[in-house]
DNA sequence: TCACGTAACTACACCCGTGTCACGGGGAAG
DNA sequence: CTTCCCCGTGACACGGGTGTAGTTACGTGA
């Protein structure tokens, strides 16, 4: 019964795990960049539930953000990537050239499209996104009830 | 004598060249991202004076911003590349990472840095930038002077 | 069922990058 | 030396993304 809160994540649980600002989640979420899938906002006082692959698409952006990519830039590339985000995920990267994107797996691969190389093309290793969403989740469970001694740092951003 | 106007490109060639706004190199300058390295504007009325060189990063600047990364990321990363740009130039490629850079030449490098794969990587093939560069260059001499029969068209962009 | 806390919502403000336009000063040609 | 035009400059506007603060209404626990 302790676990019914991990039904998805609430609203302000999934920007402290992917670490991006409540006022960042609800402007994607109301901009139609990413919204939660188990849980929609319907009015004032409702609550947003995310689901953890939500989790991974915000990862991504914010990796995407960190990488002083524009948020426009984010949106137009991001369709394809709902699409085909979640199979194999921890194998593959997203490669964004342009305003399309493509799911790289081989290495020769992209070094191909380097060669050809119009452009700038944006790499980005999902496993690395994958392993940092699911440490961030196991780091903010609540303390464990059987020990409960660990003293949450002052988690202020 | 016909090619004292090469001595250099004034701001609205070089502007023309890489394909920008007035705008966009104008503010360039005053910000201090690029500043033209023949002769800066020193007040109403004066003429600035780009090199080749400056051209190139011109364009390196503004395939980032075509690939949607933000003019603000782009100058963190910037000085790096005004120390090494111009060697072996052609061959190289330009990897953005977080806040810093390097020039890759190997692609298996390239891999490499993938495989750690931390964020975000941007991936921009000089040699691109250059021919680019070249070509318009070209594509641009203004007609031969004997004749100058040729109306300037309204180069309106 | 009721009250309280929390989260969604609204309104406002700010900064950055860019567009636009009017102004004016120098450079270059004659 | 004079004239014309190019281009640097200043001022203003605007849209996107984010911060802040106050308001509202839903969920949940008693």
């Amino acid at each position: 019964m302790v676990d019914r809160t991990s039904e998805g994540f609430s609203g302000a649980k999934a920007a402290e795990i992917v670490g991006i600002t409540y006022r960042q989640l609800d402007y994607w979420a109301r901009t139609d960049l990413v919204r939660p899938s188990l849980e929609d906002a319907k009015g004032s006082g409702s609550r947003r539930r995310y689901s953890y692959r939500d989790l991974l698409e915000l990862k991504v952006i914010k990796s995407l953000l960190d990488a002083g990519i524009k948020l426009e830039s984010v949106r137009e590339v991001f369709s394809y990537l709902q699409e085909n985000l979640g199979e194999d995920v921890t194998t593959a990267n997203l490669v964004i050239q342009g305003n399309q994107a493509v799911l790289v797996r081989d290495g020769g691969e992209l070094i191909d499209l380097v060669r050809q190389g119009q452009g700038v093309l944006n790499v980005l290793a999902l496993a690395g996104v994958v392993e940092d969403v699911d440490a961030r989740i196991v780091e903010l469970r609540p303390a464990a009830p059987e020990v409960a001694t660990v003293t949450p740092l002052a988690s202020g951003h």
